[in-house]
DNA sequence: ATTATTTGACCAGT
DNA sequence: ACTGGTCAAATAAT
């Protein structure tokens, strides 16, 4: 398959680097297995930063390439998508309204569980803050509106919608709409370590949503939603954040001290990465069988428009990949990382 | 007191 | 006029 923006030579020197960043990686673990001394560990650590800093560095000189692509289509939409001024309550709704048109949305679905103790709606790694319900037409039951608890003192614009599925009430739909451009202590380190110490605080959030339109009486469960932390089974997500095999591997040493020993990483996800470049590569044929149907995948589509806004301008975030400060950014876009060794590798 | 949720009203797009 | 999305006052929870 073709890598838009991305010659072959690049390719090839992103596999290279990244492929040297595991080999490292892995030699890396087999001295802290031996328990070797500190300069050699050291030294490893920073060929393995050199390494990923050239890939990623070349991966953001393609990346911004796709974007430019996704700006010249035409956006379209599978969901319903007035474009209403989402944040009316600031000032420029002019300006507004195109920021609105501007942010990435995408959906995943999940299935909920009725075991586990644990909130999907707000365990995805995100504080969010429910301001809206409303019944859609047509639509068994309503949907619930979300945005982040950081929209006003931090101007994030994150927002995500809640609906179950008709067909299959275990099932919900979950559209993102922006990504975060907050600084949550809570995202992927944070939130998935309390999953896994302590149910943490409940709201009434799921009793609401979760409740049909009609009510039957049957409806009224005390299901909770598992964004599969090797819990529960997600149906489909997309686009999935997961750590790159070999990525994660190397790292090893470091994700064992950091997670619990039942990983709630699984290779499928850990973390809601909503990185408008999976999204394009959701459109090479080669994801399709790594995500689903068809059908979902036109679900998806982001149309950035501006640098930042644009998602892409995350691959400016500093992937601080230390030893030190092992702290993922959730938005980083490892999933590429994964994609591209799929591509490079077939 | 502070923060979160609920829910009817409002708004923009179609 | 209808619909989806958001606001914001009232209410509930902490």
């Amino acid at each position: 398959m073709e890598i838009l923006g991305m010659d072959c030579e690049q390719k090839s020197l992103i596999n290279i680097e990244l492929t040297q960043g595991k080999e490292l990686a892995n030699q890396l673990k087999s001295q802290l297995d031996q328990k070797s001394g500190e300069e050699i560990c050291e030294g490893l650590v920073e060929k393995i930063l050199s390494s990923y800093e050239k890939a990623l560095s070349m991966l953001k000189s393609s990346a911004n390439l796709l974007t430019t692509t996704l700006e010249l289509e035409s956006p379209h939409s599978f969901t319903s998508d007035s474009p209403t001024s989402e944040i009316s309550d600031q000032p420029h709704k002019n300006i507004v309204f195109k920021k609105r048109k501007a942010l990435p949305r995408w959906s995943e679905q999940v299935q909920v569980s009725s075991e586990k103790g644990l909130e999907g709606p707000t365990r995805d790694g995100y504080s969010w803050r429910k301001y809206g319900q409303k019944d859609i037409l047509g639509a068994r039951f309503p949907r619930a509106y979300y945005r982040c608890t950081h929209r006003h003192a931090q101007g994030c614009l994150a927002t995500k919608q809640v609906q179950k599925s008709d067909e299959d009430p275990s099932i919900l739909g979950i559209t993102y709409r922006g990504r975060h451009t907050c600084n949550q202590t809570s995202h992927l380190t944070t939130a998935s370590v309390s999953l896994s110490l302590s149910p943490g605080k409940k709201t009434k959030e799921r009793e609401i949503w979760q409740q049909p339109k009609q009510e039957d009486g049957i409806q009224k469960q005390t299901e909770e939603m598992v964004v599969n932390f090797g819990t529960g089974s997600k149906v489909e997500r997309f686009p999935s954040f997961s750590f790159p095999s070999t990525l994660f591997e190397s790292s090893q040493n470091v994700e064992n001290n950091l997670f619990p020993k039942n990983n709630f990483i699984s290779q499928e996800t850990s973390e809601s990465n909503y990185f408008p470049l999976s999204q394009c590569c959701c459109s090479s044929s080669h994801m399709n069988t790594t995500f689903g149907s068809e059908s979902d995948l036109t679900e998806i589509w982001s149309a950035p428009n501006s640098v930042t806004n644009s998602p892409i301008g995350d691959l400016d975030l500093d992937l601080d990949f230390s030893l030190d400060q092992v702290d993922f950014d959730p938005n980083f876009p490892l999933d590429i990382l994964d994609h591209f060794f799929t591509s490079l590798n077939s």
